[in-house]
DNA sequence: GACCATTCGACGAAATTAGTCGAAATAAAT
DNA sequence: ATTTATTTCGACTAATTTCGTCGAATGGTC
């Protein structure tokens, strides 16, 4: 027997896929039923609105890039290395979240509040997680920066501000070397000489 | 000034790729007129009903994947050769026209007939291109064929049929030597020892 | 000006959809 | 066994959306 929690999230499973296909608008609550495998008003019982399952949708995208980013991240990597894999993980997947906000961007016209409010939070745990390898790369000796925090925001944001354009349609091997070149534009000042 | 004709062109490329992306029942009339830059009623004007432009697009579909055939192929190519690029391109763009067909399979049930129509001739134009290959390869004195009419049939039938997972998520690099495999598979009662 | 080709917004009838309601089925508790 | 709580569902409605129409406006050509 599933716990109500699981069908939940399988609900959310399953309308992520709709939503990140036709977007918004475009998806219905009876197609959502369909696909769960449910009556329309079992997916009323479990959520409020369609609204609030867009909301579980987006928060279990922004979820997943995280999962993405920690299972990638191998503990006995340098700091340095554990730079790159950031920035890599956060390249592919960019990719992935903007296919799913330009399938929706035609529907919310300026209301994305609560998508920004999600999105903040995220944004402050990948922070985090920028900071604690840059203060294990000070602790090291192999980073030089005076100020974690000021530094782990800064290129954070750079990161989320890079046009994705710039790795559309690059080869996969030669994605490493532009890897390596974005790093060392991104790094040049934090890496001890 | 644009000509009549030049201007429905315009407006199936443009409903090509919505339809392609949002299926048959997803597509809005609206859309495709706001995208088109046109008020809604001229879209009526040259198309007498979203089936019409949907018709349209589908034939157009048709006709972009004889246009790759006959761009891919070198008329210098042996007929070998030719074959080869005859499978290449349609297993490229079956992945293609899969999608397209996927996006539009749950919005007509049963009642596909015109598009069935519209696959049908240019199977038989498919057919025509792949028998004077044929020809070709037994005046060359390549290919053993009593029957190449019946022979091309069988070939675009048997390329049709086949299933595209086949080909689905195999890397570019194998992808060589599992033509190969097809083609010898296809073409050894063709081929002259 | 008269004539044709083309464009358009506004409108209505029909279809679709988000969300509701009451009830049925199923499990848990007493 | 009977009550109670949880979960499921189809049918319904009010509001929205959408296809296709209508009559008019625009602009070019004779």
């Amino acid at each position: 027997m599933l716990d109500k929690d699981e069908v939940k999230e399988a609900i959310v499973n399953v309308a992520r896929h709709i939503f990140s296909r036709f977007g918004f608008r475009k998806t219905t609550m009876d197609e959502i039923a369909i696909a769960s495998r449910k009556g329309k008003s079992s997916i009323y019982y479990y959520f409020a609105s369609k609204e609030e399952i867009f909301q579980a949708v987006v928060e279990k995208e922004a979820e997943i890039f995280k999962q993405e980013l920690i299972k990638a991240t191998n503990p006995n990597d340098t700091p340095a290395q554990k730079l790159k894999t950031h920035v890599l993980v956060r390249m592919r997947s960019m990719e992935k979240l903007a296919n799913f906000y330009s399938a929706i961007k035609d529907d919310f016209l300026g209301h994305l509040d609560f998508i920004e409010k999600i999105r903040k939070k995220y944004d402050q745990e990948e922070i985090q997680m920028m900071e604690s390898i840059l203060v294990e790369g000070v602790e090291n000796g192999m980073f030089e920066i005076d100020d974690t925090s000021l530094a782990a925001i800064a290129i954070v944001t750079a990161l989320k501000g890079m046009e994705i354009p710039l790795f559309w349609g690059v080869e996969e091997k030669d994605l490493e070397s532009r890897l390596d070149h974005l790093i060392h534009i991104l790094f040049h000042g934090v890496m001890k000489r």
